[in-house]
DNA sequence: TCGGTGATTGTTGTT
DNA sequence: AACAACAATCACCGA
């Protein structure tokens, strides 16, 4: 039973390597990238509480094959964040 | 071998 | 500066 986190306040803080070799993007975070704009063109008046909660929503209203685009660039994200955990290692391969 | 855990990612707007 | 919902993620490690 995969304790799935009702919340959404992670801690920001919470890193012991004194590297952090980040992870990557996802789908969502790119997603979000392009439709801010999109949302705020559509609702200026919406603070990101407003825009946020509405931005998730068009996010899954979004066509299998829209978020598919996004996953592959998120994809392309991951390969990133791997070199940069690779250089981590390697200069504190240790 | 396998699981699940935590850490992270980016936006905006506020205080 | 940091946080707050929104969602995905998924690499990492240990037992």
């Amino acid at each position: 039973m995969p304790k799935v986190k009702e919340s959404t306040g992670r801690k920001r803080g919470t890193k012991k390597d004194k590297d952090a070799p980040k992870r990557g993007l996802s789908a969502y975070l790119i997603f979000s990238n392009e439709w801010r704009d999109r949302v705020k063109a559509e609702n200026p008046d919406a603070t990101f509480g407003d825009v946020g909660r509405l931005l998730g929503a068009k996010w899954k209203e979004l066509p299998d094959t829209e978020k598919k685009e996004y996953q592959k660039k998120s994809d392309e994200d991951k390969e990133r964040a791997a070199k940069d955990k690779a250089a981590y290692e390697s200069k504190k391969i240790a």
